[in-house]
DNA sequence: TTAAAAACCGGCATCTTTGCCTGTTTTATC
DNA sequence: GATAAAACAGGCAAAGATGCCGGTTTTTAA
């Protein structure tokens, strides 16, 4: 019927060696990305296997081949969206920041920082992150994960913005700022329905990073 | 068995007219508590009928006889998570800024709301908040509700800190900028190990929102 | 070419949650 | 003190979620 042959897959010799590990990972994303979906849809409340494996067009066998329960999928899942979030971020703040007048660079990354909070991965890491709080098997492994993730990101921040360097405290700090503050906003955004509100507490945060800047060189 | 005699209800006359409506409200108060506990310990994923009665010690035929359904319950509770939040903030504020130096109101006032971010009113409420986010029906409930929660809010704080008199728009932009840079501090705390950073965003804050103060007199 | 291994298929037993339903006890009204 | 109404008790079937299983197809290696 509907059989996978070596066709449809991503175009390659007629016979590539390895192709049923190329398969096994092909299918293992696309369950993984399926799940990122629910997530983002649904929250974590319908991160279902059901849920999933409709979103991801496999059949029941295909999803306990690949991941033999519910934990093992979310386990996977982690590394899954925290490895998109960092992709995502770095192309687009390391292509935002290459051609930017470093007079506006602090501007610019905080934008870009903002915008990175409104994707599809935050959204789902931020589903985790609020289900890891009553869930101390799901926290054991997403605390660890994240904060290695966080050091990857503030050390290529660090890279990216190369006039902070020597002054990697007030970074630090400002990155911590712009993150809470953001995420915060992210949050409360609902309920504060003029955008002039929300553009005003944006417009403090630069100014409060432009100010830390200036500290830090003076 | 078990009968729920008069006598151990709260204390009044022997024959007091009105008792069914009393002892319905405080049973009605009971499962609502109870269903924020469990909002508290389980998330909004754990918040289900059965672990509700479990936590409140009532019969399935009493729950349905107050909420006929679950979505009764929750559409119930948002009001009681946020008359429990207001109620527990305004006497921590005005209690707290009763007898302060006006030099300290706002080290103060910043402290007394980041307090109250770790109460478990504020924690069934963002469990709520969280859930709204893919669940239309419980977002058109809570969004009115906690908007006229923040008016109330807004009115109680400058009420509190007369000094801000004047300068509305600064003490709003104050506040929205503490709500954000306090939820955002509270979701991430888990992954900043080090106390000190912490501190550090909420050192930030406070002189932030002194400058903000500042600007208002100058 | 043939056997083993990997990938995949689809169903079933079980458990939880939900909504509803029929009784029973307690309080209010006449 | 009889009747109605409110408050409460507990059970049961349908729906959904999970884990597991025996079977099938495709690929790889001998």
């Amino acid at each position: 019927m509907a059989s996978s042959l070596p066709a449809p897959l991503p175009a390659d010799d007629p016979a590539p060696p390895r192709w049923q590990q190329r398969k096994a990972a092909a299918t293992r994303k696309l369950i993984l990305d399926a799940a990122a979906d629910c997530l983002v849809e649904g929250g974590y409340a319908r991160l279902t296997t059901v849920e999933v494996l409709k979103q991801a067009n496999v059949s029941r066998g295909a999803m306990h081949h690949h991941f033999t329960s519910r934990a093992d999928l979310v386990s996977a899942l982690i590394d899954h969206v925290l490895h998109k979030r960092l992709e995502r971020f770095l192309s687009d703040y390391l292509s935002a920041l290459k051609d930017t007048d470093p007079a506006h660079a602090i501007a610019v990354a905080t934008d870009v920082h903002w915008q990175s909070m409104k994707t599809p991965e935050f959204t789902a890491f931020l589903e985790l992150v609020m289900a890891a709080r009553t869930d101390p098997e799901l926290s054991a492994l997403l605390v660890p994960a994240t904060r290695e993730f966080e050091r990857t990101w503030i050390s290529e921040v660090e890279r990216a913005i190369p006039h902070w360097s020597g002054a990697s405290d007030q970074m630090l700090l400002a990155n911590d700022v712009a993150a809470a503050l953001h995420l915060g906003l992210l949050i409360n955004r609902p309920f504060i329905e003029d955008p002039a509100r929300r553009q005003a507490v944006r417009d403090t945060l630069v100014a409060l990073v432009k100010d830390l800047f200036a500290q830090s060189k003076g």
